[in-house]
DNA sequence: CAGAATCCAGCCGGATACTG
DNA sequence: CAGTATCCGGCTGGATTCTG
């Protein structure tokens, strides 16, 4: 790891962070990492997203060449979704990082409530 | 790992991953990272980040414990933030993605290339 | 010095409607 | 089936101003 351009690097990471954390990102990989699927079979099995956000997260992918679509031209039109090999790699670094949050959790809602607790505690004895 | 609600623990990853990537943390995290930082000795550090955006970052990460404030109350005050333990250790599945992000930036840049490339190329011919 | 409050522009994400 | 297009509310993040 050089240390040329920090600022740079960062920039990076952040962005690429802020892709993975997109909101849907990690339950679309999820769905595909077992086998490749369909726009609608992604859909149903997402549940909650809209067409639109799921359409948007799956070009975001394939751009960064997470994902492949692959078009069958028949009638209907079968597209299909995969992993690609960056992206099944990306996924080992995110799913040690899903590890810890996994296990630190609890951790972290304590400090969480800890935090809340303090807040509404000795500053706003006014209000209220 | 028990699988018993894998939605749960996505929606879990994918808002600390949310938090993460919120664009300044990970300036933060890593000006914080040799040693405890004082409020405007962080802002001058980053550089472009407003005193808002550092003030709401650094309360953030000092609710989910991952930093801690100190205040000395002397005239002026002195504040000061530095990494928890807790912050230390989320720095190292963090540090594991963003050594893959700097490994494999130029793989995700060859594959945004490919990808505008092909958009512009055979399907918009009657536009421009 | 260390923030809180306010105002405001821009993006994100959802609902709906339409297309090939 | 697999999307795109449009509208729209809410949140994000920045600039400015004010406070202790």
């Amino acid at each position: 790891m050089e240390e040329g351009h920090p600022q740079e690097t960062c920039l990076r990471i952040s962005q690429l962070l802020s892709r993975v954390g997109d909101k849907w990102v990690i339950l679309v990989i999820r769905a595909l990492q077992p086998e490749a699927k369909r726009f609608n079979a992604l859909k149903r099995e997402i549940g909650d997203i809209s067409q639109k956000m799921l359409s948007a997260t799956l070009r975001n992918l394939e751009r960064d060449g997470f994902v492949r679509r692959t078009v069958t031209p028949v009638t209907p039109p079968m597209v299909e979704y995969a992993l690609t090999d960056l992206g099944r790699e990306l996924l080992c670094p995110v799913q040690a990082l899903a590890d810890w949050t996994a296990s630190n959790a609890d951790r972290i809602e304590a400090a969480r409530a800890a935090y809340d607790s303090r807040g509404e505690d000795g500053a706003a004895a006014t209000a209220a």
